[in-house]
DNA sequence: AATAAAATTGTTATTGTATAACATATCACC
DNA sequence: GGTGATATGTTATACAATAACAATTTTATT
């Protein structure tokens, strides 16, 4: 489906599946079984999958993630938890206009925005 | 001054006249003279100064940077730039409303937002 | 069908990033 | 001067990502 070729259906299927963002070993491991070995296997399913957005990279925890969102690829938001590891994809929202003005001023042309949120999530916060 | 170690000192030093972010291991390199040897001593020292908002991480670079703003350390903002790898720290901004809405309405507790602007810098940019 | 070009896959080895675990030293303070 | 806390040094190892090359499959074209 999708148009996927067989690694980047079974790399894409396991990241489906994953209750937790997954580290390329962790697809790895996962995917085994299906007959990938290496490490560059997975890297390559990887990135045709980011390039087309149907997979997110959470830079700061080296894992990835499905985008079940459909959404343009160039604004992302995550929420992190930074007690359960739980990471959930919220809907893109704009570049703040402050924001906008400051980079424009600065002259720098954005292409993509990438938000994270790092905190507690309701299972978590209820200390 | 401001109270650091020596190995933290040495490393803030390092970073602050870094024309660019630096990797762990760069800075390594560029702390040698100074007697620093292992990875761990960077790292320790890292860890020291990002807690204290001296250095932040640029978490889609695997890499350092000192932080000169004088801001509280939850709302962080660089912009990237993908094709020379320059790093600008920008003022930081409040959470966008929606996103504020969404994640609380989800029960989100957010500590620490970090916005991740990657595109062209005005050097770059004039094709 | 034969073939050339392009895309995908497989494999080995290596580079880069980060931490675990333990030993030693220094400092503060009662 | 002993005790706990903090900072440091060191070795080895775990985890993340890519370079480089070989082989295969797919696709388009003649």
């Amino acid at each position: 489906m999708k148009d996927l070729t067989q690694n980047q259906n079974a790399v894409y299927c396991h990241l489906r599946t994953a209750a937790r963002p997954q580290s390329a070993y962790d697809i790895l491991d996962g995917v085994r079984e299906q007959g990938l070995r290496a490490p560059p296997q997975i890297y390559r399913a990887l990135k045709a999958l980011t390039d087309r957005g149907l997979v997110h990279r959470v830079e700061s925890l080296n894992a990835f993630i499905a985008c079940d969102l459909k959404h343009k690829n160039n604004r992302i938001v995550f929420s992190i938890c930074d007690d359960c590891g739980n990471v959930e994809e919220l809907a893109p929202v704009d570049i703040p206009p402050e924001l906008k003005h400051m980079s424009q001023q600065s002259g720098f042309q954005t292409r993509k925005m990438v938000i994270e949120l790092v905190g507690k999530c309701s299972d978590c916060g209820q200390v």
